[in-house]
DNA sequence: GTCCTAGATTAGACAGAATCTAAATACGGT
DNA sequence: ACCGTATTTAGATTCTGTCTAATCTAGGAC
């Protein structure tokens, strides 16, 4: 999207500003779900052939680390990457292992007393089931249909 | 623990009891953390060398699937374990990437017009930050010593 | 504009985690 | 005891992600 953006919170975490960083934050910004970084590679090798695999890990580890893309685990999967925007939960599809974004609102902390000595950092909501094309189709009772 | 309720848990599911399904059920219910596959596999093949590791991997997603057990993803690292005893959240080091237990507490579902067709199944919360062992000695101003 | 150097990129080898295959085995109902 | 099917097994395989060592480049200094 705008260059000069991605230009300034690279630059203020630190990372240098280079074409392939700026090729994989573009993406993940524009792109509406929550891509493995196959397909990440595979995207921006598409636009740039020329941008290695390592290149994409490494960069969505660094971009990670600075703050600016998010990394969500999925059982038994790849894991799935988005750009931080807006705050939001995820849902994560128990058939297809799809991650979709839940709308933000807030969520109790653990009372400090049952932390002991651990340091908080973030809570984060996962909400679990099926995702609207793995939810079987509703009878008129709502009984799945199979 | 007690051979005859493992025996009930696998059957009340569909599962058949085996000597193997119970060893890795036995040990996940005694261990106090939250083990991955490999770890696993290590007990388990100790007790009975000739327990095969895809017998492990195939009756840890097995029990998973039946809900005997649950798996928590961590990114960047292997899967971690624990059988379903009482009710509880956890809490994944940044740094080290261990799992541990948060004491169970209610936490507010999304509102159902904001998931839409999707099915809801459960709303698991993921407390981040630094473990007991990772986390920094603090001065007496409370800022990290190193 | 040129130089310099720490940081970044690259291709391909490598490692770790989990699954697959096909043959052998054993659970548990009859 | 028998049978059908679920389960187990060893090893190969796939998938995900990291590492290596050589090369290149971003961007600050001059």
């Amino acid at each position: 999207m705008d260059t000069e953006s991605i230009r300034e919170s690279l630059e203020t975490t630190g990372l240098r500003f280079t074409p392939q960083r700026h090729c994989v934050m573009a993406f993940l910004m524009e792109y509406p779900g929550h891509p493995t970084a196959a397909e990440i590679f595979e995207a921006v090798n598409r636009l740039d052939p020329r941008l290695s695999r390592a290149t994409t890990y490494n960069n969505l580890r660094d971009l990670v680390q600075a703050g600016l893309v998010r990394e969500v685990a999925v059982e038994g999967r790849a894991a799935r990457f988005d750009a931080k925007g807006v705050r939001h939960h995820h849902f994560i599809c128990d058939r297809c292992g799809n991650v979709e974004d839940v709308e933000w609102y807030e969520v109790p902390k653990p009372a400090l007393s049952s932390l002991g000595k651990r340091t908080l950092r973030e809570c984060e909501l996962i909400v679990r089931g099926l995702c609207t094309k793995c939810a079987p189709a509703k009878g008129r009772d709502g009984v799945s249909a199979v």
